[in-house]
RNA sequence: GGGGACGUAGCUCAGUUGGUUAGAGCGCUGCCCUGUCACGGCAGAGGUCGCGGGUUCGAGCCCCGUCGUCCCCGCCA
């Protein structure tokens, strides 16, 4: 028997013709002598009656038949009477009148039915993956992931990027991540390390003359994960010489066209684009979420008299931002945000000020038409204001950024707590659900507090600022040096980052030196990189993207679980092939491997 | 490494102040049913209350520990 048509094909245009469908059993209705089974397979359902009095067998067949069986029907198409279409379906207005039914296999009682709209625990649908990945909606999440990708390695080819693979086994990259790492059998003591990104062999494959070069390739990065953030995730990773850095927004912001438009949203460009500085005292964050409004900087409207009355510190920043529509709260419900809020500050000496107090308090009158008025307040909304209270910790003399910062997570912190029930993000299928930004001139370094020391904020092939290299800042003042750096921002999460990278050996050594490394040090790590960049390197520069989290904001999904076929859990753990898994003795013995200790 | 939420039938969940025999819906099994599409009706099976210890006359409920899943901070460009 051959398959003619799959299970979401026939309308009534197939009126009367002979069919085979092939399937699952996703539900089976019996009513004695006349059994109707939906058969499922990705493309959709569709309802097959089985009579007594047309094919005993076929019917007989029916009565065994069970959810999840994979059956194959040969009948007729019927186009249904009136009255018995189903609108809800999309092969609704027929149904297939078996002839024939073959119980190709049978199938034990599921867990928990593909067919449910209630779907289970993570924990059981990561155990029985192959059940979860039935449902509609994951069949529609990994449909969706295949045409971004399509989309977008159809893009990137037809402007001139050749596609080349890099090597999975390899040494340790700059990134700063964890590594995973893979013995060697032939080199006693020797590991290869996952790349935690193609970083060095793209900018090679640059040095190589390829000009323009993609790749979809997996990163590894042995760290601990989030919801938008495994072990083992997929880039799509590019680097083209002769770059400005428009030239890298615009090919990023044309596959991203491409890509949401095969999923039906037609994307206008070009984006946004802030620095980071700006990014920080507006949304204090590095990844805004534009979707909401930003925040908005009081400090110069209250006067030295007003601070004194209200306590309020004289010269640090004084913050507000609005929740939309998160304004209707009862007496109650005001209070207990408060306390919780107030909780979360700790001993931070910040403070709060909410709509009630603004109107309430006599020494707020006068602010409170100026603060409605700038942060465009509707009394629908939650206004928040933050003030650091007199006496607060001398540190923020030298860090106000803290305070941004600090005030941005709050904002965020609401609007999650108020996104449901005010459908703050509620996805309306247009464009306007997808608020893209760039980001740039990151600062070239970090502090690390830690090991005092200044690191890459990016990495270290990233090419400061031209001025800030001129002006001998790389040396003197870190802290205010530019990177040619930027990121891509979606919905308040990081899409992707690059940067215009180093072309020169000196510059390259010289970085290097400017971030503690030794010159006997750097050769030993990237000694074959600067090697390479002393024959002929053009300028260059790059970007990744994750695509994991294209698909899932996509996707309208929250975790990058719903988009990777077989993902891991937060502690790093398949449930269903039960990796990690102790290594045998033997292969143990054939690499060289102990283990010192298993608590 | 730290904080939080959850863990009761195959699944989703309820279980009061610690009290007798732990419940519901779905699913499952059997029987009935010719127009259902979350079919319906009747009957039935199904429990290591995550695991270990403690308090108590008595623990699903209280305490301690532990394991697992999820979320967040740290960490991760």
């Amino acid at each position: 028997m051959q398959r003619t048509h799959r299970c979401g094909e026939l309308r009534v245009d197939q009126d009367g013709q002979d069919v085979v469908l092939m399937g699952w059993v996703n539900r089976r209705r019996d009513h004695g002598n006349l059994i109707f089974l939906d058969l499922r397979d990705r493309t959709g359902i569709t309802q097959v009656v089985m009579d007594k009095e047309i094919s005993g067998e076929a019917h007989a067949k029916a009565e065994a038949a069970r959810s999840e069986y994979v059956v194959a029907v040969k009948g007729k198409v019927r186009r249904r009477d009136a009255g018995l279409e189903n609108p809800n379906m999309a092969t609704g207005a027929i149904e297939v009148v078996a002839k024939e039914l073959l119980l190709l296999n049978e199938a034990k009682t599921p867990p928990f039915s593909p067919a449910e709209d209630a779907i289970a625990n993570e924990e059981v649908r990561l155990k029985y993956r192959y059940l979860d990945l039935r449902r509609e909606q994951m069949q529609y999440n990994f449909a969706l992931r295949h045409k971004v990708a399509r989309a977008i390695r159809e893009y990137l080819s037809e402007n001139g990027f050749l596609e080349i693979e890099t090597p999975f086994m390899t040494r340790s990259t700059p990134e700063g991540a964890r590594d995973y790492l893979v013995p060697s059998r032939v080199h006693p003591g020797d590991f290869y390390a996952l790349p935690q990104s193609p970083q060095i062999f793209k900018q090679i494959l640059m040095i190589s003359g390829f000009d323009r070069y993609f790749q979809i390739a997996r990163c590894f990065r042995d760290e601990d994960l989030r919801a938008d953030r495994q072990p083992e995730f997929t880039q799509i990773d590019l680097e083209m010489t002769f770059p400005r850095q428009e030239t890298v927004f615009r090919t990023v912001e044309g596959f991203l066209t491409a890509a949401f438009k095969t999923a039906g949203i037609q994307l206008e460009g070009p984006f946004l684009q802030m620095t980071y500085d700006d990014a920080i005292r507006k949304y204090g964050i590095d990844k805004p979420d534009m979707r909401l409004p930003a925040m908005v900087e009081f400090t110069d409207d209250l006067d030295p008299a007003l601070r004194e009355t209200l306590k309020i510190e004289q010269k640090l920043p004084i913050l507000g931002f609005i929740i939309p529509k998160a304004g209707g709260l009862s007496g109650t419900e005001r209070k207990k945000l408060l306390s919780e809020v107030r909780a979360g500050f700790g001993e931070s000496g910040l403070d709060l000020l909410d709509t009630e107090r603004l109107k309430t308090s006599e020494a707020f009158a006068p602010l409170a038409a100026t603060i409605t008025q700038k942060l465009e307040a509707t009394p629908e909304d939650l206004v928040v204001v933050v003030t650091p209270k007199l006496g607060t910790p001398e540190m923020w003399n030298f860090d106000r950024q803290w305070i941004y910062k600090r005030v941005g997570a709050l904002r965020l912190q609401l609007a999650q707590k108020f996104a449901d029930k005010h459908k703050l993000f509620e996805q309306t299928g247009t464009a306007n659900d997808f608020k893209f930004l760039w980001v740039t001139d990151f600062p070239m370094y970090e502090w690390n507090e830690e090991a005092k020391t200044w690191d890459a904020a990016h990495h270290p092939f990233t090419s400061p600022h031209e001025d800030d290299i001129k002006s001998g800042a790389l040396f003197n003042d870190k802290g205010s040096v530019r990177a040619l750096a930027y990121d891509v921002v979606l919905n308040g999460t990081e899409l992707g980052s690059g940067s215009i990278r180093i072309h020169r050996q000196d510059v390259q050594a010289e970085i290097f030196r400017s971030l503690g490394m030794s010159d006997e040090e750097a050769k030993q790590r990237f000694g074959f990189f600067l090697d390479a960049l002393e024959y002929g390197t053009p300028p260059h520069g790059g970007i990744a993207l994750g695509l994991d989290r294209i698909v899932m904001i996509l996707a309208g999904a929250t975790s990058l679980r719903e988009v990777i076929a077989f993902p891991k859990t937060a502690k790093a753990i398949d449930l269903m092939v039960d990796a990690p898994s102790a290594a045998t003795e033997q292969q143990m013995k054939e690499l060289h491997l102990k283990i010192a200790a298993r608590s």
